[in-house]
DNA sequence: TTGGGTGTCTGAAACGTTTTAACGAAAACT
DNA sequence: AGTTTTCGTTAAAACGTTTCAGACACCCAA
């Protein structure tokens, strides 16, 4: 197992001062073209490899960023980490993934180990609306930028989709299709997109002209296409007519169970979800779903907050809010 | 914006020295406990949090590791870095995910990035068989769990699933159900799982008195839907009865190409993927499948991984192979 | 000839931990 | 009482970078 090999060995070899290597890798501008091919030709030859915590620890910040999700396993996170880590991997920065499970502790730990590690900053779709953790990474000098939640205040980056807009798109389609007797299959309702959609959803039933309280809710604990499945059970009792569903992944799980139950859709029951994840498409009757910009999400969200930790001095905070869009497949009438 | 808080801060508020702070954080049991619960005391009051940097400069390792993997987008390799990346969490350690997209180049950079933050270790699924990038990082000193690809040498640590096995499964379900003329549907012969997987399909033609050549293969240049449905296209015009895709991602897609273009599956075509993914279940028509344990794939290379960082002269090196499952649903005959 | 640039490089001091040898005090043995 | 052990603590030396004030050589203008 070999040594690793130091800044001050490709000094010696290539015969200048460890000043020198370093500026060859930082600011190579600033030396000259012969010292620097030698000091190249010594990095290649030693095979040395920078030793990032010490660069850290001296320059004060590191090349990586914390990428906070609420649920790895759905397609929508999925969809934000990878632009996430395509663009932060061309500019040279590490992603440090957490997955909070939808747990606040779990999600306070990752919190934690970003600070420990010093990241220069942290993408973040918060599993409730309590702003002090994120505060308290501000107030250390790590810049934080909400993803799909919106600014709770104008001095901090965030980019989000409109959720409430999507929420009426969603039940403006099913009672355009007929629909009379509604219901909503939501998560956790400390989940803010959630309550978002319901909202949307009841503004739709009052733009139709109906009481919005005649939305019937069933919360479930969590957004999996398990949850959906439970939710079925519950609904096949006294069958609805219409269901929004909060996520693709509920009204996934959902369509299995009614089928099962030999439910029919879109004929008995006009169902939809959200998100648009790839997999709607291909369901057994396929969903109908009102699509986000997801990796353009996570994206524009690492754009803001490179954009925040390299320019501090002109960076303007943004919040930016992209459009949902209806896709209407065979889910619904 | 608060400074940072150093431990001698935290030392100067409890009236100690440096050294035992350190001591309270890494070994609380050599410290008195009237001491220690003034130096926890300190610790809570300042907001002080350990520079992981700082840490891993002096220490000579960190807590961290990296995780390299193929495609971020299938739920194959999100369900095995949720299983990473909860064993993790759990014993402390951060994962740093890289996402290949398949790409060599990028994977190579990956490794870079790995090297520079000092990983303990590496958890990777290699896109193709070059083992020397592997030999480099564990020359320097960093471990290397191999996933989902069996080890190449006695002397290092792998998990996987028999592919072989899983190629024949597959296989003879479609010749049991009558299969005549067979198509495998791959992705880019460079990896290795295509090529397993292919091989067993071989061996199952054999077994069943057939001439091993039989087998048409599609070679897709990626392993996502869109291949899938772009397969189909080629498929429709020279229609087999039965297809083994060395995906569910690429069934799923060459499932829907099928039925746009009016083929039906399984009266027409028969169709079986492979990974089980959880929407495999749910598709227009439920997929046939090949499972794997991901999720413990995952947990048990990130156990074996820190079990080779924690304890380097205890540790033996284990090569696991778990077995796959035939499931059997609509899209077979 | 002097004076001031300019361009290139050096040396040493930091950054915040962990670790080690050494120390004093108290406890446990002869 | 003297000696050894044990316990708890400390001071100082690393770890590998980056940074910054300066040094040195060279050239140009006055």
């Amino acid at each position: 197992m070999a040594e690793p090999v130091s800044i001050k060995e490709v000094a010696a070899r290539a015969g200048v001062s460890p000043g020198t290597v370093s500026n060859v890798l930082n600011r190579p501008e600033k030396v000259a073209g012969s010292t620097r091919s030698r000091v190249e030709q010594a990095i290649r030859e030693l095979g040395f490899v920078r030793h990032g915590s010490a660069s850290t620890l001296r320059a004060g910040h590191s090349r990586t960023i914390g990428l906070s999700v609420i649920d790895i396993g759905n397609p929508f996170f999925t969809d934000v980490a990878a632009g996430v880590e395509d663009l932060a991997s061309d500019r040279g920065y590490a992603v440090i993934l957490g997955n909070s499970s939808g747990s606040r502790a779990k999600e306070e730990r990752n919190l934690l180990v970003f600070a420990e590690q010093r990241v220069r900053g942290v993408l973040i779709t918060p599993s409730d609306d309590d702003s002090r953790r994120l505060e308290r990474l501000r107030s250390r000098g790590i810049s934080v930028v909400l993803v799909d939640h919106p600014a709770e205040r104008p001095d901090q980056c965030a980019v989000s989709v409109n959720d409430v807009m999507g929420g009426t798109m969603a039940v403006s389609h099913l009672l355009a299709g007929g629909a009379e007797r509604l219901v909503y299959v939501a998560g956790p309702a400390s989940m803010r997109q959630c309550g978002e959609r319901r909202e949307g959803a009841e503004r739709a039933l009052a733009a139709a002209g109906r009481d919005p309280a005649e939305l019937r809710v069933l919360e479930m604990p969590s957004m999996t296409a398990k949850a959906g499945q439970q939710a079925a059970e519950t609904l096949v009792a006294d069958l609805p007519d219409a269901v929004f569903c909060a996520n693709d992944l509920l009204a996934l799980g959902l369509l299995r169970g009614l089928l099962q139950a030999g439910v029919r859709v879109p004929e008995q029951v006009s169902l939809i979800g959200y998100d648009d994840i790839d997999f709607a498409a291909a369901s057994a009757v396929s969903l109908s779903s009102v699509r986000q910009p997801t990796y353009q999400l996570g994206r524009v969200a690492t754009e803001l907050l490179l954009d925040e930790c390299d320019n501090p001095n002109t960076h303007a905070h943004q919040q930016i809010m992209f459009q949902p869009e209806l896709v209407i497949r065979e889910s619904t009438r």
